[in-house]
DNA sequence: GAAGTGTTAAATCGC
DNA sequence: TTAACACTTC
């Protein structure tokens, strides 16, 4: 054999390893080295003869995950005469599809319909049946069809078995969506599994080819398969038991899409006879990191006991920030990762609840030179030119694809309005067909308007003639395409700074696209990978910073992290709060502290803007924070105020009076004692204690100092409306033994 | 009726 | 920062 498993893995990882027939749970804590006993399995079955490399199914949840499966196992084993098919969920049910979807009724060469499409198709839904999208926002829509179809109820038995408040409308709209789907010929992302366990289910004799062809089965994250995921995986192995799964309840974090924890728990149960193996010993981080981690996820009530141990030295203790504002937070990280970057630290990361957290930290880096990596976000795939570009690829092979048609009916703008799709849309909705065929309809019936029917008339031409295109290479095509429809013409007349980038992302897609060649299936691959892929990570891939949701972070480590926004209502999400899905958002919290080898930090911002509100509100530092032992954190560096910090009280203060006497307005005003160390801890420690009531309503402006009887002098911070009349005034007071944040109604004394 | 312009509100997590 | 919406202009 060319590997020397012995002596690589240990003990219980070689003994998961070499089990190679029947069920098996690998049991592993965080940095237990459970990516690297998956990949040795994989490799030592090839390795061992056990298995031809095409017998080997692996499936992940993210196409990252796949990608460095398949590199490890590269490197494990060299280049193969073939290659095991290690993959996502998805992309497993995309392939499945491809070729047997015309057993379902569809066509092979069905769209997928992502979030973006979804959204758009839910929007004009709503519209339709004369809902405002505040009324009912359309996330909240998706995610009940998500889930509904995730139990793979029909629009009617989500109609009985839900107790929403408006599960008739959800019902009417649910119905509506998936016919105007299925019209067009499209699946969303829980239909590629869906009608996958569909087709299997149906076709049991499919099932089992399939099953036996990937005779070897391997799941990673188990603790994060939703119950169709699970029932995929049942009748895969209809024609053998060679499932190994590897999983940890403590990182089951994908509870909003379906994932159910209970599966981990039934692992036994479903699969009888099952072994089930623990790693427990963490190879990545410093005793105290780990400590820590374990203390917090131990407030959990739904989960096995484990404990996980290491060999590595206490390190560091964890260091708490807490800053004024989010921007001071984000130069306090950056001060801090500067440090490391002159020490030559490369692996750190910058790990937050939110995608729109990044912005703060995005700035403060490119302000101070720092080369970072953001992942996520807005993707390139997401972008709105390779979108409109992939649509119209889309709609050149398949004109009845009613969704790629709207995105690109009007882009660049070519004379078709509002109300002539309008028009549109009814005509088929009273005649059924597609859109297409509804232009074309327009055009030989001249029903509309003389203009309209002019316009519709010059996009059926150009439809039609980009249509022979399909025949070419994708990138011929996409040039072809972007020359003809006036889209590239419109964005250099624009002649913009946003208008250069567009196009540049253009040419980027180009470059992708003449990677495949002519044919459908190419097209096709081309196509599916645009629709699955998440995000491009070759830019700055070697930049010593990343940034990246929490959720994002699962399965990587680095050597220093930073987890930031730790605010109650934040991290936790205020949503999980009203939820009470506080375990999961703890689960997130763990799996965020054990992404750290060496050094962690922990901040958190006293003020935030969040939701749109015209003011900053006050927050209350996460309740996490609390459930982390004490004598494992230091407090660093809580001096700040305004957009700075300062690394004493002195200079803080200094800093302080100096602002507010230029901001004083004639108001009274005195000298004043600020926030001392002992102050801070205290107020962490217990934060309603120290706060009062302002008890004299008067008029405010923010920035303005204000005097209080009995607290003295303070600085209103943020003054924003509550009821009809009413002020919510908030100060902070700054002489000693008051120096919380007050808030009090004000009324408010119109001019 | 379409296109261009200005304004305002809104924002979990992701295949 | 974006995207939907209202409003004005052609």
């Amino acid at each position: 054999m060319k590997i020397d498993y012995e002596r690589e893995l240990n003990p219980p990882q070689w003994e998961a390893v070499r089990h190679a027939e029947g069920p098996l749970l690998i049991v592993a804590g965080a940095g237990s080295g459970k990516t690297r006993v998956i990949t040795y399995k994989v490799a030592y079955l090839i390795d061992s003869g056990r298995a031809h490399p095409a017998e080997i199914l692996a499936v992940t949840f993210t196409n990252k995950a796949a990608r460095e499966m398949r590199e490890r196992v590269e490197n494990l084993l060299g280049n193969l005469a073939a290659a095991p098919l290690i993959c996502t969920f998805h992309s497993f049910g995309v392939r499945v599809l491809r070729r047997h979807a015309e057993r379902l009724g569809f066509r092979r060469d069905f769209t997928i319909y992502d979030v973006d499409d979804q959204k758009r198709l839910l929007r004009r839904i709503q519209k339709d049946l004369g809902l405002s999208s505040s009324s009912l926002p359309v996330d909240r829509v998706r995610s009940v069809i998500s889930r509904a179809k995730n139990q793979r109820w029909s629009p009617e038995d989500y109609l009985v078995g839900s107790h929403d408040f408006d599960a008739a409308i959800l019902a009417e709209i649910f119905r509506r969506y998936q016919t105007e789907l299925r019209r067009s010929g499209g699946m969303d992302f829980d239909d590629l599994i869906l009608l996958t366990v569909e087709l299997f289910q149906r076709f049991p004799d499919l099932a089992e080819s399939y099953s036996r062809r990937y005779r070897f089965l391997l799941v990673d994250e188990y603790q994060d398969t939703n119950s169709l995921q699970c029932e995929l995986l049942r009748l895969l192995t209809c024609a053998h038991r060679n499932i190994t799964a590897v999983g940890d309840e403590d990182q089951a974090i994908y509870g909003f899409r379906g994932a159910d924890v209970t599966n981990i728990l039934r692992f036994e149960e479903q699969f009888p006879g099952a072994r089930v193996i623990k790693l427990q010993q963490n190879y990545r981080s410093t005793a105290n990191i780990l400590e820590a981690a374990s203390a917090l996820v131990s407030h959990n009530e739904n989960r096995r006991e484990k404990r996980l141990w290491t060999e590595a030295g206490a390190g560091d203790l964890l260091t708490m920030f807490v800053a004024e504002d989010p921007a001071a937070e984000a130069e306090f990280v950056a001060r801090e990762v500067g440090r490391f970057l002159e020490w030559g630290e490369s692996g750190i990361a910058v790990l937050y609840r939110t995608n729109f957290q990044s912005r703060q930290f995005e700035e403060v880096f490119r302000r101070w030179s720092i080369p970072y990596r953001l992942v996520g976000g807005v993707s390139f795939y997401e972008r709105k030119e390779v979108r409109d570009a992939l649509a119209y690829l889309k709609v050149i092979r398949r004109p009845d694809d009613d969704i790629s048609l709207l995105r690109i009916i009007n882009e660049p703008s070519r004379g078709i309005g509002a109300a002539t799709i309008q028009r549109l849309q009814e005509h088929v909705h009273d005649h059924g067909g597609s859109l297409w065929q509804a232009i074309q309809w327009a055009v030989e019936e001249r029903t509309l308007g003389p203009r309209a029917v002019l316009s519709l008339k010059a996009f059926g031409e150009l439809i039609e003639g980009l249509r022979t295109l399909s025949r070419e290479a994708p990138a011929i095509a996409l040039d072809e395409i972007l020359k003809r429809s006036g889209y590239r013409a419109a964005l250099e007349m624009e002649d913009t700074e946003e208008a250069g980038d567009r196009l540049l992302n253009l040419q980027e897609l180009l470059t992708v696209a003449s990677g495949f060649g002519p044919g459908d299936e190419s097209w096709q691959e081309f196509l599916d990978q645009g629709s699955l892929h998440t995000e491009l990570d070759e830019i700055d891939e070697h930049a010593a910073v990343t940034l990246m949701t929490l959720h994002n972070a699962k399965g990587l480590e680095f050597s220093v992290v930073f987890l930031v926004g730790l605010e109650d209502g934040l991290f936790p999400h205020a949503r999980a709060i009203e939820d009470r899905a506080i375990e999961e958002e703890r689960r997130l919290c763990y799996v965020g502290l054990t992404r750290a080898k060496k050094k962690l930090y922990l901040t958190y911002s006293r003020r935030r803007r969040l939701y749109g509100a015209s003011a900053q509100g006050f927050s209350t530092p996460s309740r996490f924070l609390k459930e982390l032992p004490r004598e494992l954190l230091e407090v660093q560096g809580e001096f700040a105020f305004g957009r700075r910090t300062y690394d004493t009280p002195v200079e803080l203060k200094a800093a302080a009076l100096q602002s507010l006497e230029s901001n004083r307005k004639g108001r009274p005003f005195s000298g004043n004692t600020l926030n001392t160390v002992a102050d801070v801890k205290r107020a962490l420690a217990d934060r309603t204690e120290n706060e009062q009531v302002v008890e004299k309503p008067a008029r405010f402006r923010v920035g303005e100092l204000v005097r209080h009887e009995r607290f003295g002098v303070g600085q209103v911070l943020a003054v924003e409306p509550a009821d009809e009349d009413d002020l919510k005034v908030t100060v902070r007071f700054l002489e000693a033994g008051v120096k919380r944040l007050l808030q009090r109604y004000a009324r408010l004394q119109r001019a």
